[in-house]
DNA sequence: AAAAGCAGCAACCGCCGACTT
DNA sequence: TAAGTCGGCGGTTGCTGCTTT
């Protein structure tokens, strides 16, 4: 076989399957935090025991705020009719002309719906109209884990059901998650500062597991669910203490050359170090710009998205930043942020 | 009521091109 | 210029829930 491309992660080692709350919950909370500069490394430093690619998927298709779910309209069914007889099977092209619509959620449509539509119109008259397309029948809800957020408020009962209160739980929740991790983070840093050899890496991402553990656990006990919630069987699933991500001390080169290097002695923060440079670029890039707070839509209005623009699946790093600057963390803080929970639908196993 | 078949869709896989070293 | 890395893309798979028998 070669040489052949190196795979880009340990099949072994990663998790795979559906996503459960409660690596959403992780996911949402570090992007909203840190952004995404490197889908590869993001997962080790958010915690989740999963392939890069599977963590950049899931939040392109479903977590980010600016995903339109729910029924394709008829309108949106014709375009994608339309474009698709001029691009063919160009997705991500395609889904540059529906805002919100992303390249997988059309390419589902297409094969399940529309192209059987227009088969059956094919056969039955050959000379109807292709691009006229049916009352709209077709919904692209999850049928397994559900999208975390929603641009379209759902005016079902058991969104409402829960209403601000739930709202503001699960909000409280995620910042409970980062503070704690935050503070965890830095204790065992420092500990790993003041004798290296008795700590790890590792011990991070395990005492972190414990902290989501017990985030989520309160968030259990404290949300009146239409019917309970198994954490325990899904955190289960998650946190297996077993399959922890063991990160040797002296293979993770960048913490290391960051330990090393003289900006130890002066850092003002220690997620700085854990963190990475990469992360810092991020957030600088994002605090720069509030093209962050936008994306998410925690901070102010959100910016409607041009007729013919969908929001990049690359995000704009924003402006150039200097490097050479010590990166303080509070300055990017989001202040006092609300984020609208509003238009959050249950997973399954909450309803 | 149970089994089989089907439909929908989330997630995975592997390739490709751009970029970096 | 070659090799390596990474993000993005499109094809495909397999799980889940619904419908039919």
């Amino acid at each position: 076989m070669g040489k052949g491309r190196a795979p880009c992660c340990d099949k072994t080692q990663v998790k795979r399957g559906p996503w459960s709350p409660s690596e959403d919950l992780k996911l949402i909370a570090f992007i909203r935090k840190y952004g995404h500069q490197n889908w590869r490394s993001l997962p080790k430093q958010a915690g989740l025991m999963r392939c890069g690619k599977s963590c950049r998927l899931r939040w392109i298709n479903y977590l980010r705020p600016d995903v339109k779910r729910g029924n394709f309209t008829p309108e949106e069914e014709e375009t994608i009719i339309r474009l698709h007889k001029d691009f063919g099977n160009k997705w991500s092209k395609i889904a540059s002309c529906l805002p919100g619509r992303t390249d997988n959620e059309i390419k589902n449509v297409w094969n399940t719906h529309l192209k059987k539509r227009l088969d059956v119109k094919q056969s039955s008259n050959p000379s109807v109209d292709e691009s006229k397309p049916e009352s709209s029948t077709t919904s692209s809800s999850s049928s397994s884990s559900e999208s975390f957020f929603l641009n379209e408020r759902p005016n079902s009962s058991k969104t409402t059901t829960l209403g601000n209160e739930f709202n503001d739980q699960v909000s409280q929740s995620i910042d409970k998650i980062e503070q704690d991790l935050d503070k965890q983070v830095s204790d065992e840093l420092i500990g790993i500062i003041e004798d290296p050899k008795e700590s790890s890496i590792s011990s991070i991402a395990t005492s972190s597991q414990n902290i989501a553990y017990k985030v989520e656990q309160q968030l259990a006990s404290s949300l009146s669910y239409p019917r309970s919630y198994d954490f325990d069987g899904i955190l289960e699933e998650v946190d297996k203490p077993n399959h922890l991500y063991e990160i040797p001390w002296k293979s993770d080169y960048d913490f290391c050359k960051l330990l090393d290097d003289d900006s130890i002695g002066s850092f003002q923060s220690i997620e700085n170090i854990v963190l990475g440079e990469e992360i810092v670029q991020d957030v600088k890039a994002k605090q720069g710009s509030h093209d962050f707070e936008n994306e998410l839509g925690v901070v102010g209005e959100i910016k409607e998205p041009k007729e013919d623009h969908v929001l990049p699946k690359n995000y704009d790093a924003g402006p150039e930043i200097d490097h050479t600057q010590i990166f303080d963390l509070d300055d990017m803080r989001i202040l006092e942020y609300e984020l609208d929970l509003g238009y959050i639908q249950l997973w399954p196993s909450w309803s």
